[in-house]
RNA sequence: GCCUUGGUGGUGAAAUGGUAGACACGAGGGACUUAAAAUCCCUUGGGCAGCAAUGUCCGUACCGGUUCGAGUCCGGUCCGAGGCACCA
């Protein structure tokens, strides 16, 4: 019989639909595994080959996690909110909600064709009140929260007002923006809105100014991971630094905890070292500079990770943005520093970014004092200082910092060089290494020594103290767009006021235009009363990540309207120990995801720590076009080998026009009206395309559609193949040669189970030759499952039904297990043979087959190796090599050897000794 | 510039420090067939010797080291990919 893929996988495909055999069990007892993929952003184009790569290796990940015994949580949903679905609205006027609801009903058909084992019981997305009902949630309990730095967790805002009373702003240790502190009377004397106003600086998600990426074309402020070079993520467009006031979650505040937290992750390294690097911890010193402007005495602190490079302060430096440029700006400098700020304000990014190496700066008026030396260097004012980082001012110290190096050039400043023998005379000496000297009590040092004695040093003076610094920044938590998630938040008498928790979801309102209003106020503002309790709504709405950020834990629990999750729920899956997704996530969802979880966990509504235990980066797929050549000014093309007789131009052709890199010349000719008189010259009686590999899109006509894989081979072959192509951490080209390898495997496969036309397998009992064939592919499978070595398993899976089929077996013994073996890989073909095996219950229920070493292990002889008379170890070795060839092998061993015979290895321990002689046993 | 990766046939790729190239594609040859498709069998890293079975040497980007033994470990160089980039 025929393998019939088409009927076998939409039968199994309506049962599994119909029986939802992928739910797991409520109240299980067995242990409980949690795969997740991330959920994606259903665009208008569809999915195409590259998308489930990610979802077919979670999918076989949960299918075999199943047949181990685990109750198994394997979800899927929707990031449903988003830029081009309101972009589309824009342009068309159609509400986001359609076109969203569009795509995702077409993904949906996609995903189900290929046969993915998730309970979609647990569906949910972003946009969907009732989901975005927690978002809002969580935004309220971050509103109210704040984050004590002795405890090192959020608390609520309460205890905060009660220690304010107290002792006023000194009395807590906690992460806030800016402000001046305040005595206990003097917070008592505040006006309810000066109260609010303060609180603003202490909140989690709180509402403050500070310079912001703003797009003026798309209209909205983007997060630092939305930018790339200068310009927005979606749509490439410039964007510009701008002062604003916006929602922001003070994300910094957990800098410590994310950083520290990356350490217990299975996560590959590059992964965390990215994170890390975001994070950017660096422990330095903060030093105050008494700065001189006139008669005006002015304290300026500083921040420096290298304070044993003080003595070779020649300048200070100010960020143009700093508060203390205007108090530090003398009279004779104004009008200089005034034109560079100015200079400094028109400038984007994206300028900013490109005059990266050109050094510019202006002279302030103002002197420092040098707190160690006394003496009195100038304060400058230079766009290459941060205002965001630090403290917004450093000590310059050109000889061994090349960026004040740089500048020192450029404006003529002193360098002095602290380290014997450095030459900086063309460059700075940055490593920190070499011997210390002008240097005053650090001279004769090494740096290292240095490095440390003089923050021991200056902290004991009273001159500064340790700090540690974050790279890391709040994340800018409002976007001024409409498809987003409304802001529970109204504004009471200018106060920003809490939507109270039990009138949650704040639905998204009906606009009749998706554009911001004339006054460029967010598209909100065009709603009809958009109140509460007869007070204006907030009209901003929360950015894309807000509703990815803790949807793991809502699929634990997804239609509890009492909870977020429900806290058994909860304590059961934890947290998802398999999680599957792309790299571009690394600096985005992943860290807000985080720091998401940690918030919830220190208010206790999350029990893990982490959301995400072990994560898996799938590769991407990318496109591989085919080329045809145009003889030039000709109509003739010419085929790939010939190609260097002509002077050709380079055309992509549609690869659906192309099998093997041959050329359907027929189809080429239909393909276009152009096309329809052409000539060819071939080599062989072929035309060969050229090829090459680039980005999956249309205008490259290299896009492969995973319906026509599934059209033409079916989804068990597509779920092979796309795992045959390599790791799944790899990014690869979509290559479609090759796919009927595995097609003709499953082909393979499905034949040994019948005779000619009839189904017919043998109740014998299996030979040694076949029990080997069999164990021998499940321990591969086994143990390269766990590793997602899933091409290695498909080979292995090759060759034992190749040997199958020289050993012309038909054993139900040994048939049956193969078929479980199969089901994660290819579910349906493996359904089917399930049921002709005379199962009535799914293959889902079944148990995946033990492996027996026995079976595997080679018929060895054993020898014992001895010397200094003594026997020290055993070696089993094959039969066929001889006492000479053993003792050669043996010889010299000093370490863990293996050894060696056609196929099996086997692992000894050698004592350390010289090894005298061999007693063959 | 810094961090993280990777470099193996015509192609995708395998190899806990132990026969490098499994498995698959492509290519070439053959069987079946009137023919094609499908299916099956053989060859397929390179050089040299041989009618042949086979033998033999060289080969995992390059140079060096550790080891009885290195694609794998260590040091250096070159090239590619990804991330960060005035973060003091």
């Amino acid at each position: 019989m025929e393998y019939d893929f088409k009927k076998i996988e939409s039968k199994w495909q309506a049962r599994w639909a119909k029986e939802k055999p992928f739910k797991p069990e409520e109240n299980s007892s067995k242990p409980k595994y949690y795969v997740l993929d991330m959920f994606p952003y259903p665009s208008g184009a569809g999915l195409h080959v590259g998308h489930p790569l990610g979802y077919i290796a979670s999918d076989i990940y949960s299918r075999y996690k199943r047949l181990k015994g685990f109750n198994v949580l394997h979800p899927m949903g929707y990031d449903a909110f988003g830029l081009p679905a309101e972009q589309y609205a824009i342009q068309t006027g159609q509400h986001p909600e359609k076109t969203t609801t569009d795509n995702i009903n077409r993904y949906r058909q996609q995903m189900d064709r290929i046969g993915f084992s998730y309970d979609w019981d647990r569906e949910i997305r972003t946009c969907d009140p009732g989901y975005y009902k927690w978002t809002q949630w969580a935004f309220l309990k971050m509103f109210s929260s704040y984050y004590d730095n002795k405890a090192d967790k959020a608390m609520p805002v309460e205890n905060l007002i009660a220690a304010f009373e107290k002792g006023g702003s000194a009395a807590v240790d906690a992460a806030h923006s800016d402000h001046k502190p305040f005595t206990a009377e003097e917070w008592k004397a505040f006006s309810e809105k000066e109260k609010s106003r303060m609180l603003m600086n202490y909140r989690i998600a709180y509402q403050g100014e500070s310079t912001v990426n703003w797009c003026p074309a798309l209209g909205t402020v983007l997060a630092n991971d939305e930018v790339k070079d200068g310009l927005s993520e979606r749509g490439g467009f410039p964007v510009e630094q701008k002062k604003m006031t916006q929602w922001q979650l003070r994300v910094s505040a957990y800098a410590g905890r994310l950083l520290d937290g990356l350490d217990n992750l299975d996560w590959t390294d590059s992964l965390k070292e990215m994170q890390r690097n975001w994070i950017g911890r660096s422990y330095g010193t903060e030093v105050v500079f008494n700065c001189i402007n006139g008669k005006e005495e002015i304290p300026v602190t500083i921040f420096t990770t290298r304070v044993d490079t003080i003595f070779g302060v020649t300048f200070m430096v100010l960020a143009p943005e700093s508060e203390l440029v205007e108090k530090l700006t003398s009279d004779q400098q104004k009008a200089a520093v005034d034109e560079y700020l100015a200079q400094c304000k028109k400038k984007t990014e994206r300028e900013r970014i490109s005059e990266t190496k050109s050094v510019t700066g202006v002279f302030s008026g103002s002197y420092a004092i040098n707190p160690l030396t006394n003496e009195k260097v100038p304060v400058w004012i230079s766009e290459y200082v941060l205002a965001g980082y630090g403290t917004g001012a450093i000590m310059a110290v050109p000889a061994h910092d090349s960026r004040d190096y740089a500048f020192a050039k450029k404006f003529n400043l002193p360098i002095i060089p602290l380290i014997e023998g450095c030459d900086v005379s063309e460059q700075s000496f940055d490593a920190k290494e070499g011997i210390m000297c002008n240097s005053g009590f650090l001279n004769g040092k090494t740096v290292k020594e240095a490095i440390e004695f003089a923050k021991d040093y200056v902290e004991e003076k009273g001159l500064g103290k340790r700090k540690v610094n974050y790279r890391l920044r709040d994340a800018i938590f409002s976007r001024q767009r409409y498809w987003g998630e409304p802001f529970p938040i109204y504004y009471k008498d200018g106060i920003a006021t809490p939507v109270p928790e039990d009138k949650l979801p704040l639905t998204l309102p009906e606009i009749d235009q998706y554009k911001p209003t004339e006054t460029g106020e967010p598209p909100l503002a065009r709603a009809k009363d958009w109140t509460f309790d007869g007070y204006p709504l907030e009209t901003s709405t929360m950015p894309g990540f807000a509703g990815s950020s803790a949807y793991y834990l809502r699929y634990m629990d997804p239609h509890n309207d009492k909870a977020l999750v429900d806290a058994d729920v909860d304590k059961y899956w934890q947290n998802v120990d398999l999680y599957i997704g792309g790299t571009e996530h690394a600096t985005g969802h992943l860290i807000y995801s985080r720091f998401w979880n940690k918030f919830l966990f220190d208010l206790g509504y999350s029990c893990a720590q982490e959301p995400f235990k072990k994560l898996v980066n799938q590769g991407m797929i990318q496109g591989r076009s085919n080329f045809v050549y145009r003889v030039v000014g000709t109509n003739k093309f010419v085929s790939l080998g010939l190609r260097d007789q002509y002077e050709t131009q380079e055309i992509h052709v549609d690869i659906n026009l192309v099998r093997n890199d041959r050329l359907d010349i027929e189809a080429f000719r239909n393909w276009r009206p152009e096309f329809k008189d052409v000539e060819f010259i071939l080599e062989n009686g072929e035309y060969i395309c050229g090829w090459a590999v680039e980005k999956m899109s249309k205008s490259m006509f290299n896009v492969v559609n995973p319906d026509n894989i599934c059209d033409t081979y079916g989804a068990d072959t597509l779920r092979l193949y796309e795992m045959f192509l390599g790791p799944v951490e790899q990014s690869k080209p979509w290559d479609t040669k090759g796919i009927d390898g595995v097609n003709r495997f499953l082909k393979k496969f499905w034949k040994l189970f019948f005779d000619g036309e009839n189904f017919s397998v043998s109740d014998e009992a299996p030979s040694a030759a076949e029990l080997k064939v069999l164990h021998k592919l499940i321990g591969k499978e086994q143990s390269d499952i766990e590793s997602f070595s899933y091409n290695t398993t498909i080979s292995a899976f090759m060759i034992a039904v190749n040997d199958l089929i020289a050993l012309k077996c038909n054993k139900k013994a040994i048939l049956e297990p193969m078929v479980v073996l199969l089901c994660p890989f290819a579910p349906h073909i493996s359904e089917e043979l399930w049921e002709m095996l005379g199962h009535t219950e799914g293959i889902t229920y079944a148990t995946f087959p033990e492996y027996v070493e026995a079976y595997t292990v080679e018929n060895n002889a054993t020898y014992a190796v001895s010397f200094n008379g003594k026997t020290r170890f055993t070696v089993e070795l094959p039969k066929s090599m001889g006492k000479d060839e053993v003792e050669a092998h043996v010889r010299g061993l000093e370490q863990t050897a293996k050894y060696v015979d056609g196929k099996s290895i086997v692992k000894v321990i050698v004592v350390p000794g010289k090894i005298v002689n061999i007693v063959i046993k």
